[in-house]
DNA sequence: CATATGTCCTGAGAGC
DNA sequence: TGCTCTCAGGACATAT
């Protein structure tokens, strides 16, 4: 679930990490399966044993903690998240980095389901191996003029291209009917079928959502998953006007009902009383 | 090339 | 109560 708004506050809550120097990496015994981590674990602390956190960045829905040769990617996919050394449970430790003279801080990966990944590559390999041919312009970062010449150039629904991270970085399922709602436009509509004026709404809807949501945390679902890097939760899931509402009425028009369809295999929730094809 | 589908994984919740 | 089944969705691999 971690999309933009939810690993932006991860990285500015780990923000205290930063000149630190490591001076240990581990796994955490762990009887489930072990997550995908390249290189292994030794090799990984030989890299940044007695190295400084120098940096802390955030690549669509990743987080990179940068040394001054490396960059530690941590991406948490759907159940993943980035801690100061508290976890909804210990048991999904999947990751641990412990710094000098600071026993009682340590940064931990935490992932109940195993999706996420850990991988840690020189800086200077970023561009090549993590965003070329990956990851778009960042949704917070692109200009509307891009955002617009972008989506001319696919048929696709509009909600499956908000999730395409080639095509835009960040937006996540939950985020994108979110935005649609706002922007009064039909989930279903082809990209490329949608007028100048209405992709500036949805342009100015996407930087309003994913900025208020930062402002509140993030969004944490019923099934509790994630959590600040505090283990607090966000509260942005008490703004939700559409996202797992099917049923409820429309916080717009009143008169209509939330409905759910599917799209590329994910729940689309929108209004069809104020979203238009 | 653009687009569509299957897969990974665990835990929560539904249904019986 | 305890079992089985379905579902959640990000990103990548593979297919069309």
């Amino acid at each position: 679930m971690p999309e933009l708004p939810e690993v932006e506050t991860m990285c500015r809550g780990i923000r205290q990490v930063k000149g630190r120097r490591i001076s240990r990496v581990s796994t955490p015994k762990c009887s489930l399966r072990p997550i995908r981590i390249a290189p292994s674990v030794s090799a990984i602390q030989k890299c940044l044993r007695d190295e400084a956190i120098l940096d802390i960045t955030r690549l669509g829905k990743r987080v990179l903690l940068h040394t001054e040769e490396y960059a530690l990617i941590l991406q948490p996919r759907m159940a993943g998240l980035v801690s100061l050394g508290v976890a909804p449970s210990s048991k999904h430790i999947r990751l641990q980095i412990d710094f000098h003279g600071e026993p009682d801080c340590r940064l931990l990966y935490w992932d109940r389901r195993g999706l996420g990944s850990v991988e840690l590559i020189r800086n200077d390999e970023v561009q090549s191996r993590i965003v070329v041919g990956r990851l778009g312009p960042d949704a917070l970062q692109i200009t509307s003029e891009d955002f617009a010449t972008r989506l001319a150039k696919t048929s696709r629904a509009i909600k499956v291209a908000l999730l395409d991270q080639k095509l835009l970085a960040g937006v996540g399922n939950l985020y994108a009917s979110e935005m649609l709602h706002v922007a009064g436009i039909h989930p279903a509509t082809p990209a490329a079928q949608l007028s100048k004026s209405r992709i500036r709404r949805l342009y100015n809807a996407m930087q309003d959502v994913l900025l208020t949501a930062i402002e509140h945390e993030g969004s944490t679902l019923s099934d509790g998953t994630y959590r600040n890097a505090l283990n607090d939760p966000g509260s942005y899931q008490n703004q939700h006007r559409v996202y797992d509402r099917a049923g409820a009425p429309c916080p717009k028009c009143s008169a209509g009902i939330v409905e759910r369809i599917v799209q590329a295999q994910r729940s689309t929730f929108f209004c069809s009383r104020c979203q238009k094809t």
